[in-house]
DNA sequence: TATTGTTATACTCTATAACTATA
DNA sequence: TATAGTTATAGAGTATAACAATA
């Protein structure tokens, strides 16, 4: 990976997305053979945990790539950053497995961000086997730009969307069920 | 792929799991060396939409997976059987694009359910091009006995942890994050 | 012997281009 | 020419085994 192939593809892309039934429908009149495209049944689906789930990480994940555009910084980067800024000291493992990453494949994911000289790792003097990881002076001062476009850009939307107090209360069910479930 | 390698797979494995912050810290006394292994800071992680949003999608198809054993079926699968069954005679563009599964993904899929005989591809007689969707005896049976297991297993397990009333204010936030963010 | 970072590898998901057979 | 299903392919994401350096 030379940059983030992610962030710059999700940029312009058109993937597939569900076939909205209030939209996607044709009238009738409009299709030139005998029936037309009724909008299909989704047979309670919609009211399945796992679906509307799942439709939503989607939608938010891509509303974060286009929020962080300018920063091309993945979610799961974005949470690499945040959490090496606020552990100074600690190794790959450590920042990986909190995040639950696993260690072969963080490998690759730290290469780019020091590739890109957002942050650096650094051997241990106690224990030479670990890499201390730590931020780039670019690397801060781009997590902070990062931060500032997710609060007003991302997040954000999702008060205007809700309002504070149904955020909270979002927020606070989608904790449980992570952590519970 | 043979049968269900995701489903087969989930059961037995022991997947990279986030750090619990209260069960993964080692009291400083059990530790041989120096300093303990202290929790990790998350940084307002766990407050961000996408990050929450992210872990909780991933426990809901763990267990939806866990409880689908018997029948081994992943979430798209049911999705696909449930719809098939709710629009007859529909076509595989259809079904597919209407779960937000590109057409030429939905080839192995379909390879896949027709092979365990739950669902067949029938030329249509209007546009031999098509193939209309049918499920065999068998696929209305075992999507009879997953909708079962999915209700009193799964959706019944959400109730138990945040009551009906959270359970469906959870399901319409999501949906209209999924529909308008 | 155990652990850290790493390589190699494999499987799933997702995405695009292009082919074929029909229309 | 356009569309339905398909093939081939490529890229992310995720998983495991095993190696070298170090403890």
């Amino acid at each position: 990976m030379t940059v983030s192939k992610a962030a710059e593809k999700t940029a312009e892309k058109t993937s597939e997305k569900p076939a909205d039934p209030a939209k996607g429908r044709k009238d009738a009149a409009e299709s030139q053979g005998q029936g037309a495209a009724e909008a299909l049944q989704l047979g309670g689906l919609s009211e399945q945990l796992g679906y509307v789930l799942k439709r939503a990480q989607l939608k938010v994940f891509e509303n974060f790539l286009r929020c962080m555009a300018s920063l091309q910084l993945t979610p799961a980067q974005f949470s690499v950053l945040l959490l090496v800024e606020k552990n100074p000291g600690r190794n790959q493992t450590e920042i990986a497995s909190t995040l639950g990453i696993l260690r072969p494949n963080f490998v690759a994911m730290l290469d780019n961000l020091e590739s890109r000289d957002l942050c650096a790792r650094i051997r241990s003097t106690n224990d030479r086997r670990s890499h201390i990881l730590v931020l780039t002076d670019k690397g801060k001062a781009v997590l902070a730009r990062a931060k500032k476009l997710v609060a007003t850009k991302h997040e954000a939307r999702l008060n205007d969307l809700l309002g504070q107090s149904n955020r909270e209360a979002l927020i606070a069910m989608l904790s449980k069920i992570a952590n519970e479930f």
